[in-house]
RNA sequence: GGUCCCGUGGUGCAGCGGCCUAGCAUACGUCCCUGUCAAGGACGAGAUCGCCGGUUCGAAUCCGGUCGGGACCGCCA
C-alpha cells in the first residue's frame, strides 16, 4: 500500500511515528512559511503541516498543492501545540509533520464543492459522480446502504436462508410494469426481458426444494422515474417453504427492528409492530398505507345524510356511495384558494369535488349550505366532532374512491399543517387485502400479484365463486411513516387455484401456459406451500437517512427521463451489432 | 401524454422593463504573511443572463416556442 495509516485513524497516542499517508487535497492554509493541508481519504481528515524552517522541499511541495490533488505524505506525527487543537476532528489532537510530499496526480479545479455541503445540481452531481462521492454526505450515504445491505444478508444467512442469484434475462411478461428488453443473437426478433422482479423464479426454487432463499435483487421497471422510484430498484427478496404470513411477517418485523433500531435516527414508535386490517386502513386513513404518525382519522357522513336534498352526495349515496370526511382543526379560516388546492388533490384521486363546511361560533359557512337543512349541518358537526374554528372536508363517490381521495387529502395537510410527529418511526403491517380489485372498466386486477395466495380455507371458496371479489387474500404489506416498503404473500401452490385466479383476472388457460407456463408446469410436480416477501431497499434506506429522493441511496443514478449523465446513455447501437442482432431503427434519435 | 416550478461568471444565490457598464458569497489566479483549521489581507481574471423568435424607443426582466433539470398526475402486479 501507497500508506501506512488512513487519515480518520492517527491519535495523540501515536505521537513519533513515521507515517504515510494518501489522499485528496480537502483545504490548505498558506501562512507564508508555515503551511497547512487537510488530507482526506474515507476514513477522515488529517492535518499536515510543513515549514520553510523545517523541511523546505515538502514545504513548497504542500504550496503548490491545489484542491482535490492526490498526495502522498511521509512524515512525523506529532501533537499540536497548546491551543491549536482541533476538536471538531477526532485526528484533531495530532498533525503530520511532513517530510516528503509526492503528488500522486493533480486536479482539475473541482466542477463543484467537494468541502461544502451546498446544494449543487444533480446534473451536475451525476455527471461529476466521482467527485459528488467524496462529498461527506454522499460518502455517509454508500456507507450506510452497505453496512444496511449487509447487516440484512448476514441476518438471513445466520438464519439459515441460502442466497441464490436468479438470472437477470428473462422472459417477458405483460402484466405489470413495463419491461427493459434485451435483444437475442441467436434468436433474432425475440428478446429477454429484465426481471421487473424474481417473483416466479423464487417460487420456482421453492418447488426445487431450496426451502429458505434470500437476494439482494436489481430489479427493472420501465416506468416514469419519480422522487421515491427509480429504474434500476433493489430488493429485499425473501422466500419460506412451509411458512404461514406471521412467520414471513415475524422473521421480517425482527430484521427491520433490527436495522432500524441499528441505523435510524427515530426510534420505532410501538414494538411489535400494530398490524391494521385493508378494511380499517381505508376506513381510517383512507389509504392501504397509511401514516400514523398524526390523527386526523376519516369519518363517515354516509348514515347521516342519507336523506339529504343536495343532490351530489343524494345521488352518490342511492349509487350505494359513501361520503367521507376530515376534520381539519384550526382551519374554519381557510381560504377559498386553499380549499381548491384541497380539492384538486381529491379530484385527481376520482372524486368529482371536495365540499367544505367551517365552522365558526353558530355560524356554518360552506358553498352548498343552502342545500342542507340546520338539522343536518347540526349533525355534521356533531358526528364529525367538528370543534369551534374547525373545516369539515367532505368527499361523495364510490367508497373506495371517496377514501382514498379525502385519504390523499389527508396525507397533504398532514404535510402542509406539519401534523406528522417526526419524532418516532411508524412501522406496522397491513394485512387482510382483497386479493382482486376492480378497475374502472370493471374487470378484475390482482391487489398484490397474480400468485398471491387466499387467506384460508373460506376466502379459498370465495375465489372459485360467483364473487371473487369476496375473497381476501394471504397478503401482508410493510408499511413505515406513510410509505409501503414491501409486500409479500403466502403464494397458490396448486395449478387449478392459479388457473382459477388467472381467470378472473382475464388470462385464459391457454394464454396463462404460454406467459407462466414453467411456474403452472412446477406446481404439478410438487410444489410445496411457500410465501415470502419483498421490501424496497432503496425506500428503505431513504426513510433510514430522511431523503427526499431515492436517487441519492445509489452510486449511478439517472435523471427524471432515464438519461445518465456520466456516462452518456442511453446511446445509438453501432449498425454492425444492430445486424447482427436482426434490429433496424426505424426511429432515429435527433442528431 | 399532461400540469406546475427552475435555468444569470466554476458553484450557490440576488436582480424581474431604463438606475445593469449585471450585484453578493464562495471557488479560481498572483502577491503578502510561521500556528491555521470555512485562516487572514491586497490585487486580478471570469457571465453577451439555457437556446430561438416576438412585443417594446429599450428585454436577464414581458410573451410564445424549444431544450435541459426537478416535483406531481397518468403509469408503476
Amino acid at each position: 500500500m501507497l500508506r501506512t495509516h488512513t487519515a480518520g485513524e492517527l491519535r495523540a497516542a501515536d505521537s513519533g511515528k513515521t507515517v504515510t499517508l494518501a489522499g485528496w487535497v480537502d483545504r490548505r492554509r498558506d501562512h507564508g512559511d508555515v503551511t497547512f493541508i487537510d488530507l482526506r481519504d474515507r476514513y477522515g481528515k488529517t492535518q499536515i503541516v510543513a515549514s520553510a524552517a523545517e523541511r523546505s522541499r515538502a514545504h513548497v511541495a504542500l504550496k503548490d498543492a491545489r484542491s482535490e490533488w492526490v498526495l502522498q505524505v511521509r512524515g512525523t506525527v506529532r501533537p499540536r501545540p497548546e491551543g491549536t487543537r482541533n476538536p471538531k476532528l477526532p485526528t484533531g489532537d495530532i498533525e503530520v509533520a511532513a517530510t516528503e510530499v509526492v503528488v500522486l496526480n493533480e486536479a482539475k479545479t473541482p466542477p463543484f464543492y467537494v468541502n461544502e455541503e451546498t446544494p449543487v445540481d444533480e446534473n451536475l452531481r451525476w455527471k461529476y459522480r466521482y467527485v459528488d462521492l467524496r462529498r461527506e454526505r454522499s460518502k455517509d450515504l454508500m456507507r450506510l446502504r452497505s453496512e444496511v445491505t449487509n447487516m440484512i444478508r448476514n441476518f438471513f444467512v445466520e438464519r439459515g436462508f441460502w442466497e441464490i442469484e436468479t438470472t437477470m434475462m428473462i422472459r417477458s411478461d405483460p402484466t405489470g410494469a413495463r419491461d427493459f428488453v434485451v435483444p437475442s443473437r441467436y434468436y433474432p426478433g425475440k428478446f429477454w426481458a429484465l426481471p421487473q422482479s424474481p417473483q416466479q423464479l423464487k417460487q420456482i426454487l421453492m418447488v426445487g426444494g431450496i426451502d429458505k432463499y434470500v437476494q439482494i435483487a436489481r430489479c427493472f421497471r420501465d416506468e416514469d422515474p419519480r422522487a421515491d422510484r427509480i429504474y434500476e430498484l433493489t430488493q429485499l427478496d425473501v422466500e419460506m417453504s412451509f411458512a404461514e404470513p406471521g412467520d414471513v411477517m415475524t422473521i421480517i418485523e425482527e430484521c427491520y427492528t433490527a436495522v432500524f433500531e441499528r441505523f435510524a435516527a427515530k426510534p420505532l414508535h410501538q414494538k411489535p409492530w400494530p398490524r391494521m386490517t385493508y378494511d380499517d386502513a381505508m376506513r381510517r386513513f383512507g389509504s392501504d398505507r397509511p401514516d400514523t404518525r398524526f390523527a386526523m382519522e376519516l369519518v363517515d357522513l354516509t348514515e347521516i345524510l342519507s336523506a339529504t336534498g343536495f343532490a351530489v352526495f343524494k345521488d352518490a349515496i342511492a349509487q350505494g356511495g359513501a361520503v367521507r370526511a376530515l376534520v381539519v382543526p384550526g382551519k374554519a379560516d381557510a381560504s377559498r384558494k386553499d380549499i381548491d388546492g384541497w380539492a384538486a388533490i381529491a379530484k385527481a384521486r376520482g372524486a368529482k369535488g371536495l365540499v367544505s363546511f367551517a365552522f365558526s361560533g353558530s355560524e356554518v359557512k360552506s358553498p352548498v349550505a343552502k342545500f342542507f337543512s340546520a338539522d343536518e349541518l347540526a349533525r355534521v358537526r356533531s358526528t364529525s366532532g367538528a370543534k369551534d374554528g374547525d373545516l369539515v372536508l367532505a368527499v361523495a363517490a364510490e367508497y373506495r374512491v371517496a377514501s382514498r381521495s379525502i385519504g390523499e387529502v389527508r396525507r397533504q395537510l398532514g404535510e402542509e399543517l406539519r401534523l406528522v410527529d417526526g419524532s418516532t418511526h411508524h412501522a406496522m403491517w397491513i394485512h387482510r387485502f382483497p386479493m382482486f380489485e376492480r378497475e374502472l372498466d370493471g374487470r378484475w386486477t390482482f391487489s398484490h400479484n397474480p400468485f398471491a395466495g387466499p387467506l384460508d380455507e373460506e376466502n379459498a371458496k370465495h375465489l372459485f365463486s360467483d364473487d371473487p371479489g369476496k375473497a381476501l387474500s394471504s397478503q401482508y404489506d410493510l408499511v413505515v411513516d406513510g410509505n409501503e416498503l414491501g409486500g409479500g404473500s403466502i403464494r397458490i401452490h396448486n395449478r387449478k387455484m392459479q388457473e382459477r385466479a388467472f381467470e378472473v383476472l382475464g388470462i385464459s388457460k391457454e394464454v396463462g401456459a404460454i406467459r407462466f407456463g414453467a411456474l403452472l408446469d412446477a406446481l404439478e410436480y410438487g410444489a410445496p406451500p411457500e410465501g415470502g416477501i419483498a421490501t424496497g431497499m432503496d425506500r428503505t434506506l431513504m426513510i433510514l437517512a430522511g431523503l427526499a429522493n431515492a436517487r441519492e441511496t445509489i452510486a449511478f443514478p439517472k435523471t427524471q427521463t432515464g438519461y445518465d449523465p456520466l456516462l452518456d446513455a442511453p446511446a445509438a447501437l453501432d449498425d454492425v451489432l444492430l445486424e447482427e442482432l436482426g434490429l433496424r431503427v426505424i426511429r432515429k434519435p435527433p442528431a
